[in-house]
DNA sequence: TCAATAGTGTCTGTTAGACATTATGGA
DNA sequence: TCCATAATGTCTAACAGACACTATTGA
């Protein structure tokens, strides 16, 4: 692909590429990301977000994956992209560019000694790049939510209609009519009943859905103007 | 940002980057793209997607504005990452990274000399990667048309509201019912009609509006379950 | 006068949100 | 028995889509 167009060779073909994978969970009612410890990095004392370099023969996405497994111990739900952050700001005369993945994982899954799960409100410990990392990759997440099946993907095989619903609210961060959220899933008929139910506490037991992929498509209505500005 | 967690420093520094800029306009009722002929990119013989590589000193963004004023001479009226492509599938020992951005001009815009403004059905003569690229910039596109005034972008600072529905229809890739769109557009409040009316060929004259960024944005309702599967 | 386009009013079916009510278990 | 949660039915307001109609120009 040799092409020409503006800068040198020098200046175009040579900078510093990092891959790096915010993994979410949800705990506790809030999105949470898996951090390494200062052992398991290569940092000095601080936590950070997994990451590192593409090897000869991979591909970034390849090596987003490699990057998830080797910091969970398994295979996420979900993996996409997040976008291109950076380039040289610094006087360095090479740039530094970091490709952000977001990634899900089941609530249940444990993490490991020298790593934990962190929830949101607490990365404002982390530094300005860090953070605009997570909030590119919750945005990739949020932006599919409609149209993936990305709230499952943060769910065990089985769960109860609180459960999703607690998840949609989390990912939406704003509250859902119980109600209507219950017709809408009727509706999409995107969830199949099991026959098991679940007692939880105090009140009466709920009945335990599983994830049906949809048989059709609805035809998206109307158009909407959030036009922000 | 020192990270040792994978790969050996040699294997993760040094990668090839390119920046794509897709310009996209309306033209006769489809999208069209902004390519160079093989005088303009360093190309042997095909028209190509304006690129370059990061400057020092420049950010990924700044690459993406420069690529993308010297591909117009002019600033394009919205500019945002796409995402990145690649990693090294070759056997090659390097990477090759294209981070793509999604760039909008406004229709009147008149192509220079040695650039041409290539409408989308005829992209299927670029190569696999190119046309890729342009699938990614007009998805990013096409996911922000609800939240992001990204069809005015692609209009002059005056239009009719049947202008703007076009815009909106090839956006979405869909016709939309005419007086539906006129009331949501009025329940939104976010054009304000001007003084002047404009007379096309036969029909009555249309009356000019403006876009006028919107006072409060509409608390979004519903959760839409399009799930794909 | 006709054709073509702009703009509006009304009706209807769908859906989101509010509210209320029943169901069912644990404390 | 009381309380907490699940699940469901009903009402209403908002809204999308269909249709019909008026308005206004050029051919």
């Amino acid at each position: 692909m040799p092409r020409q167009n503006s800068g040198t060779r020098a200046s175009r073909n040579r900078v510093s590429l990092i891959i790096d994978v915010v993994l979410l969970t949800t705990r506790d009612g809030a999105l949470s990301v898996l951090l390494l410890g200062p052992a398991s990095s290569g940092n000095r004392d601080r936590w950070s977000i997994p990451g590192g370099g593409v090897r000869p023969g991979e591909s970034v996405e390849d090596t987003a994956m490699r990057i998830a497994r080797e910091a969970l111990g398994s295979t996420p739900s979900h993996l996409e992209q997040a976008g291109a952050l950076g380039g040289a700001r610094r006087t360095s005369a090479e740039a530094a560019v970091t490709v952000v993945y977001a990634g899900l994982v089941p609530v249940d899954s444990a993490p490991e000694v020298g790593k934990s799960w962190v929830p949101l409100p607490e990365v404002r410990l982390l530094s300005a790049r860090q953070r605009d990392e997570i909030d590119r990759a919750i945005a990739a997440i949020r932006a599919r939510v409609d149209h993936l099946p990305i709230a499952f993907r943060l769910l065990p095989d089985v769960f109860t209609l609180s459960d999703l619903q607690a998840v949609y609210e989390i990912l939406l961060g704003r509250p859902l009519h119980k109600a209507s959220f219950r017709r809408a899933l009727h509706a999409a008929a995107i969830v199949e009943a099991t026959e098991e139910w679940r007692s939880e506490g105090r009140g009466r037991p709920a009945q335990l859905f599983r994830f049906a992929p949809p048989r059709r498509r609805r035809q998206r209505r109307g158009v909407r103007f959030d036009i922000v500005g």
